[in-house]
DNA sequence: TACTACATGTAAACGGTTACATGATTGC
DNA sequence: GCAATCATGTAACCGTTTACATGTAGTA
């Protein structure tokens, strides 16, 4: 039960989309799941052959003229009941994320704070940059040029990152006048 | 550059305290870097060791009546000098969080509205739970009682938990509500 | 009687990242 | 001439998790 390759159900759900290669998942994930999942080749195609293995999708081969040749994968009716199971099954275990900055921030008592100023800053700012990504894509999903029929999942997913991030920003805010105060 | 053992510092850092034992070690992750870092004797021990052949800690052995011998580590100078410099040295890259719950609410059209509903509420009940124990954390560190000499710092990074935390919180009650309604 | 705390470690398996290899077409 | 796009894959390496192994003392 502990050890799922959650990777492979995210393929799977790509694919119940519809029909990709695996130059196409890697373009799709990078569209809609970017900011709670991230994927390699080097995890693509070797999960891609073990569906097929398992028999939860299906190849097909398109020639191409002047690109390199295709192999399709298509969702099988057993990919579909499979990925279905694992939809509705419970969220077992929430692993912690690991964060460089509170690690280097914890034992902050070793180095001057200016140093500590300096890592929340650039923090900071990449945080911001996120932010105004997130409300560029939000933007887009909000209008009438995006027709996408899982839109409202879309921007459900995509309005926990606005929310974490806007939090980070103002936890940066507070404290940055924290270690400033400290330094007088 | 790309590939650094982030581990190896955080047990370094939590040498650079007091000495520790490798039990004490996770013990002291446990109580201070919890919602943040976490490790296990399968990474503690061999990187101690790693640390003795860097010349970054050493080992004394004491033995003890009734309990198991005890392998006490000490940070040595260069080991100082080198958490000194990693601490200073700024954040590369910051990788994307897997989150499991943001993958199946994606794919949320392949499954009746209502598991999606139950799979939020159960993480929503989850986050409370870890707001609490922040709570009582922080309520701690801003007691008397805390004589910690990084207890500012301590307090930074679980602030930062508590209101990631929040927001979190705030997202479930906002995307169960917005699914409510689309079932009408 | 059974569980928790103390204490140290190893081995296997797994997931993920990075680098490498190849090569044509399109557009600047 | 150079970069980007399209397209598929492998191999090595690394970090992490899990399971296993061992044993005493104190507590509920």
């Amino acid at each position: 039960m502990s050890k799922e390759n959650k990777s492979l159900f995210a393929l799977l759900g790509v694919l119940s989309l519809r029909p990709h290669t695996g130059y196409e998942i890697k373009k799709t994930i990078e569209e809609g799941l970017n900011h709670f999942w991230r994927i390699g080749y080097g995890q693509i195609y070797p999960n891609l052959r073990k569906l097929v293995e398992l028999g939860w999708a299906v190849v097909r081969m398109e020639e191409q003229q002047g690109k390199p040749d295709k192999n399709i994968y298509t969702i099988t009716e057993t990919g579909m009941e499979n990925l279905h199971q694992w939809l509705r099954r419970p969220i077992e275990d929430i692993p912690v994320e690991k964060n460089e900055l509170l690690l280097k921030l914890f034992f902050g008592d070793n180095i001057p704070i200016d140093e500590s100023i300096t890592h929340i800053s650039k923090f900071k700012n990449e945080k911001k940059e996120t932010l105004a990504d997130y409300q560029a894509i939000e933007r887009f999903l909000t209008s009438e040029d995006c027709k996408d029929k899982n839109k409202i999942y879309a921007l459900l997913t995509l309005r926990y990152g606005k929310r974490v991030t806007e939090s980070i920003i103002d936890w940066c805010e507070e404290s940055l006048s924290t270690l400033k105060k400290l330094k007088e």
